[in-house]
RNA sequence: GUGGCUAUAGCUCAGUUGGUUAGAGUGCCAGGUUGUGGCCCUGGAGGUCGAGGGUUCAAGUCCCUCUAGCCACCCCA
């Protein structure tokens, strides 16, 4: 194709995907709002430190997957990858922070990570996430789970499972992060390239290798559960107990470690069988107790979760159609424009959805487009209606045609519409 | 960022070992029906064969580069 292209990883969202992510935000925020989270919107973009120390400077996300530039004044700024530090920011740089804690928040709106696109994966993507700050009972962590379990349910996906692990605190990961490395350490030789970098790097990440070598370490490997302190302990069984009043089945998955630095305690992902290997996750989400001070504020605990609208869409049932005009009013003859577009002003003050078609296509092409778009009548106007100064309404599925007045069209289309049904 | 597969009409795709003016279905426009949709028939418009370069008498077809999509990694939603 000549001309722009959009574009990599970029997507327009045609009507129908529109419609289909417009309805998983609204369920959402419904759903949100039962439990008691209100809608914010922050920018954007935002400053690049936000997401460095916010998200962390380790991170693949933080290294090579931001779009970053400089803006006329030199600042530099990002397009928000995630939607949980603005989040933060947002609530220490307004009056949230006034009110009683926890607040309750939930956003939806697009995202930006520079990595290769793919099936369920854009540059240009979008989120809808709650959070709650200022509190850190456990039992929020599963209310924040409930929130997103119930939405998918809502949403009508199925095949989805819950992923559920700790990753500890400040206390206790320490402590697991040098088990691990012990753990390894002996068996660094026969470990890949990839995975010895990895351990280096940030050891938690190896737990998610996939790698043959690896995955038979693994099993016997040191678990996080195993290494919590008491705090984290208690803490985690609060969440488990909560799940079940929810009413909400886990799998306990001792491997899942989250991507973000900010991320203690629980860490949960959904899972689909749908989406294979690396985009199973549908969505992701825990505690981040330690991101507020990471950006410079008092500490304030938080939880959250964040979705990918895309790949939600891809597992939910098709949408059922969008409401559409059921009333076209057609030009049989070019004099007759002026009288079609009246005649759908008039109708369209009556409440109903018309498409006007003054144009000169044939009258059978016209009608044609009506058909197929779902008419269930036509008001015409040619020459002979424009001479009588009348209309001829026409119902589709019979053919059934009737005169009118220009002032009594809504009461014939009316007759016309309830003798159909 | 690495590797593999792919790219032909608005859409879904054919196109045989390189060989004349590149096809089908569908959609679009018009006509058959001198103003009336669905089914049917006829005709038309619409392609620099993703872009650029190369090999050849000759390239949609072979080679290289780039771009984009998909898949597997990496990573994440």
């Amino acid at each position: 194709m000549p001309g722009i292209s959009r574009p990599r990883g970029t997507d327009d969202l045609l009507p129908e995907r529109l419609a289909a992510i417009e309805h998983a935000v609204t369920v959402g925020m419904a759903l949100a709002a039962e439990y008691g989270y209100r809608r914010l919107e922050t920018p954007i973009f935002e400053s690049t430190d936000l997401f460095v120390r916010g998200v962390g400077d380790t991170t693949d996300v933080v290294n090579r997957e931001m779009y970053t530039f400089a803006d006329r004044g030199g600042r530099s700024l990002t397009l928000r990858p995630e939607g949980t530090a603005s989040t933060v920011r947002a609530f220490w740089e307004s009056e949230l922070r006034q009110e009683s804690l926890p607040v309750r928040l939930s956003y939806a709106g697009p995202m930006f990570r520079y990595d290769r696109p793919g099936r369920g994966r854009y540059r240009q993507f979008h989120q809808f996430g709650v959070e709650v700050l200022g509190e850190d009972e456990p039992e929020l962590d599963a209310e924040v789970i409930a929130v997103a379990w119930r939405w998918l349910r809502q949403l009508g996906v199925r095949g989805t499972s819950l992923q559920l692990n700790s990753i500890g605190d400040a206390e206790c990961r320490p402590r697991y992060r040098q088990a691990l490395l012990d753990y390894f350490e002996p068996h660094l030789a026969q470990m890949d390239q990839l995975d010895q970098e990895r351990l280096r790097r940030n050891p938690l990440r190896i737990l998610d290798s996939k790698e043959l070598d690896s995955a038979s370490l693994l099993d016997a490997a040191p678990k996080t559960t195993d290494f919590l302190c008491d705090d984290c302990r208690s803490a985690f069984e609060r969440v488990l107990t909560a799940l079940e009043a929810y009413g909400i089945e886990y799998q306990l998955n001792p491997l899942l470690v989250r991507g973000l630095d900010y991320y203690a305690r629980t860490t949960f992902e959904v899972w689909h069988e749908d989406l294979k290997g690396a985009q199973n996750s549908l969505f992701g989400g825990g505690r981040y107790d330690g991101l507020s001070q990471l950006l410079g504020y008092p500490a304030c605990p938080g939880v959250g979760f964040a979705a990918g609208l895309e790949r939600v869409v891809l597992l939910s049932p098709p949408l059922q159609a969008q409401p559409k005009p059921k009333v076209w009013v057609i030009a049989a003859q070019p004099m007759a424009a002026k009288v079609v577009i009246e005649t759908a002003e008039l109708l369209r003050r009556g409440g109903r959805r018309v498409v006007a078609d003054p144009g000169r296509r044939s009258l059978k092409a016209k009608m044609r487009s009506a058909e197929r778009a779902g008419a269930d009548l036509v008001a015409l106007v040619g020459e002979d209606e424009l001479a009588r100064g009348i209309v001829a309404v026409r119902r589709l599925c019979d053919g059934t045609q009737v005169e009118s007045a220009l002032d009594g069209i809504e009461s014939t289309l009316a007759s016309l519409l309830t003798v159909s049904q």
